[in-house]
DNA sequence: GCATGCAGCACTGCA
DNA sequence: TGCTGCATGC
């Protein structure tokens, strides 16, 4: 080393030591690794982002690599984002030095970039998952066949799963299964039309990116020998085309520096294969494996809780997290009656919570369906004060139809070509093109090879459009083109500010009835200042600010803009949770059915990645955690009744504290009582009779074929039985031959639902809803009440 | 061609 | 319960 690049930079030693100071000693080992394939096995909260930004950090400042030869992927958005700011106030470098992005945002800035190669046209647009299932309707129906025999939604399913492999309709055999044959037949269809209309769908752009780069040596010579090194965040959650852009784009010489947990695995519905971990210390031998255990988040109750949930899992690389933190509360869990009474029991905790001087956005509430949070909102808005909530997931900004309306003007005037967007937009507003002049365009196009635009075209010339049709038709036409020139050179939320206005959308809108409209507008408003404050950073590679921002508009459902940061309670899904963390969590809804889940119950696989997701819960919790579940529960306008969540009973007894109901309160919270919502502040106790009993928790012995921690073992793969504990807890043999839940016929009362059932044999008492003569608590004895 | 009403169904979710 | 898509009637 030369004296001037030795004075160039300070002491080695005490820089290594600042970027190293804050990690501890796997982290930092981590970090500093040399050049060679690296696993890092974070558990949850263990500083698995932190390990990231500093590793990339470590490369750049210590190891002299250039920020272009780096690539970063992660999943979402929010996770890139972070990742990105985290990097740039770490080092001070422009954010976009370095290639860091999702796998969908990366490869969609290759195809932008090689769409030549990738034989796609310059303007491809991308279809969400709704855009795809239209045109795979579209596509049914043009093949002919019977819609309820092929259902769009399943073809759908396929169609992706087969691209999550890599494999195209080409490649499918069809094993001499006719089925299989016509879905084969189907997806070849599809991938043709969108051929047509250049438009990709989400996994298309993975596929293709990944097929370019394989295809074209030259350009894969490129990228390996630009990124020398690729990191990748929840490494656990890849598929296999994921994996198989991973390792093409890193090459053979490159080091793959990749982070996941196992444990954290819940996104194997949708393709994603654990076993890439594995696959990788196989792919690359002499993988060096980090685990970090540590956790920072946690106290080590919630900690332990969570050791012991996921212990129940098999096939884990196994982890265990640990603090030297403080043993913190007890997680506390409480059965509520119904969900009103669960949402009830957590206002009242928030109301506490708010009291001692904690902040709303420091609570979430997580559950495991969307179709939950209505009832918790219903009770934080009747609830005095107020409780400020925000929802994350559900319907997204991108995702809602006037966007989508006005997003298919946007694109049909950047591609005419575009015939998803074109049918969606054609009357709409109505301008009296119906079906007949749209079949016959469909036709034509079809007949010729057109797009829908040209073939309107043809049949006005042609004449063979009524006059009515033929003249609205050309009317549309025309409005297009117009759009086209009269927007051309004006600034992109001008753009879409006088394609709403003109297109008509905006007067639609206003005729529709109520607020529904006005939100309508509003959100078509909030659309022109999304397009203002969007920044254009794709100019060098020669596409318009329209183009860029209709490409981000898909591969960004819109998170993130109005009313940011109101301090507010947090309500989101668990899985939408993950990488998030909350001193107070709420696990609501933990009942067998709703979590785990009812598609899951029965296969282990599915049971074990349910499992992982109530770990991912329990995790989030810093210092507090509740869990809830209710005894009966309206589901999409059903009652359901539960029993509480295996997982529930999967937690060692001595790290829970049962919250038992102390208030009398009214029969309003009872779900099929009227008298809507007067109740809340009365607390979230409920039941006159209820309260008191003992062993909702099946007493001493409720663990008694379960065990601590250590010495568990797990129950064989679940069978038709009922399940170990929770059977145990909620409805033990008591010897009357009923069972909550169940509806029985009684002399006088009639019809009804057992509610409860205290004590055994024919000293038990029954208490029973009955549809006519309300709820009446019976002595199992004397009752003789009939299951019907 | 368009509005209205009814039947069917909903399940986790990020690009 | 509430949305979507389809069928019916004007």
């Amino acid at each position: 080393m030369t004296s001037s690049n030795f004075l160039a930079r300070a002491p080695p030693a005490v820089q290594t030591d600042s970027l190293l100071a804050k990690l501890n000693e796997p982290q930092a080992a981590a970090v500093s690794s040399p050049a060679k394939p690296i696993l890092v096995l974070a558990g949850a909260g263990s500083g698995k982002t932190r390990v990231l930004v500093h590793r990339v950090a470590w490369l750049i400042a210590r190891e002299n690599v250039s920020p272009l030869s780096i690539i970063a992927v992660t999943f979402t958005n929010k996770a890139a984002a972070e990742m990105r700011g985290r990097i740039e106030s770490l080092l001070r470098l422009p954010g976009n030095a370095l290639w860091i992005g999702t796998f969908h945002g990366l490869a969609h800035r290759l195809l932008r970039l090689h769409w030549q190669e990738a034989r796609l046209p310059q303007t491809f647009q991308i279809l969400d998952s709704d855009d795809q299932l239209r045109l795979i309707k579209k596509v049914i129906k043009a093949l002919e066949l019977d819609d309820t025999r092929w259902v769009p939604k399943d073809i759908q399913y396929f169609i992706n799963a087969q691209k999550d492999e890599g494999r195209r309709p080409k490649a499918l055999g069809d094993d001499g299964d006719p089925t299989r044959r016509t879905m084969i037949r189907v997806y070849q269809a599809y991938e043709d039309a969108c051929q047509k209309n250049g438009v990709i769908d989400f996994a298309e752009l993975l596929l293709r990116s990944f097929e370019t780069l394989r295809d074209f040596p030259p350009l894969l010579e490129h990228y390996q020998r630009r990124f020398r090194h690729v990191l990748v965040d929840e490494f656990q959650d890849t598929n296999a085309i994921q994996y198989q852009w991973v390792r093409l784009l890193a090459g053979r010489d490159s080091m793959p520096f990749v982070v996941g947990d196992d444990d954290q695995s819940i996104y194997g519905w949708r393709g994603a294969r654990v076993e890439n971990i594995q696959r990788y210390q196989r792919d690359y031998p002499g993988t060096t494996v980090f685990r970090l255990e540590q956790n920072y988040r946690s106290t080590a109750t919630i900690l332990n809780a969570a050791n012991a949930l996921i212990a129940n899992n098999s096939e884990r690389m196994g982890k265990t997290l640990w603090t030297d933190g403080e043993r913190g509360e007890p997680i506390r869990v409480y059965a509520a009656f119904n969900e009103r009474d669960e949402a009830a029991f957590i206002v009242e905790r928030i109301h506490e919570w708010r009291r001692l001087g904690g902040r709303l956005q420091d609570c979430a509430i997580l559950y495991r369906s969307n179709a939950q949070s209505r009832a918790l909102e219903e009770a934080f808005i009747q609830t005095v004060p107020k409780i400020p909530y925000k929802v994350y997931g559900g319907q997204r900004f991108f995702e809602r139809a006037e966007i989508k309306d006005a997003l298919a003007y946007l694109r049909l005037l950047s591609n005419r070509r575009d015939d998803g967007s074109f049918e969606r937009v054609v009357n709409l507003p109505t301008r009296g093109i119906g079906a007949k002049s749209l079949d016959l365009v469909r036709d034509t196009a079809k007949a010729q090879g057109l797009s829908m635009w040209e073939a309107s075209a043809t049949a006005i010339t042609a004449g063979s459009l009524g006059p009515k049709g033929g003249a609205s038709l050309h009317a549309f036409l025309a409005l297009i083109e117009r759009l086209g020139r009269e927007t051309a050179g004006l600034a992109l939320h001008e753009i879409v500010d006088k394609v709403i206005s003109n297109s008509g959308l905006i007067d639609h809108f206003r005729k529709e009835k109520g607020e529904r409209g006005e939100g309508r507008i509003e959100n078509l408003e909030e659309l022109v200042s999304a397009a203002r404050g969007f920044q254009h950073e794709d100019a060098e590679e020669g596409m318009s600010e329209l183009d860029s921002f209709l490409a981000h508009a898909v591969l960004e459902s819109g998170e993130g803009q109005a009313g940011e940061w109101e301090d507010c309670v947090q309500m989101m899904t668990l899985h939408t949770a993950k990488g998030l963390e909350f001193p107070l969590v709420f696990m609501c809804g933990l009942e067998d059915g709703l979590f785990p889940h009812q598609r899951s119950i029965n296969d282990i696989g599915g049971l074990e990645e349910e499992r992982r997701l109530a770990y991912v819960g329990v995790t989030r919790a810093m210092r507090r955690l509740y869990v809830t579940y209710a005894e009966q529960r309206r589901l999409h306008g059903v009652d359901q009744f539960g029993t509480p969540s295996r997982f529930i009973a999967e937690i060692p007894p001595e790290l829970i504290e049962e919250v038992r109901p102390r208030v009398q309160v009214s029969r309003s919270l009872y779900s099929g009582a009227n008298t809507a919502g007067s109740s809340a502040r009365d607390g979230w106790g409920t039941r006159e009779t209820y309260g008191g009993h003992g062993d909702r928790w099946g007493g001493g012995d409720r663990r008694s074929s379960a065990s601590s921690p250590g010495g568990y073992t797990r129950p064989s793969a679940p069978t038709t039985s009922a399940p170990r504990q929770s059977a145990a807890m909620i409805e033990p043999d008591n010897g009357t031959g009923l069972k909550l839940g169940q509806r029985v016929r009684h002399g006088r009362f009639g019809d009804g639902v057992v509610l409860r059932i205290d004590g055994n044999g024919q000293g038990a008492q029954v208490e029973v809803n009955f549809e006519r003569a309300g709820r009446k608590v019976l002595m199992a004895a004397y009752a003789n009440l009939q299951p019907i």
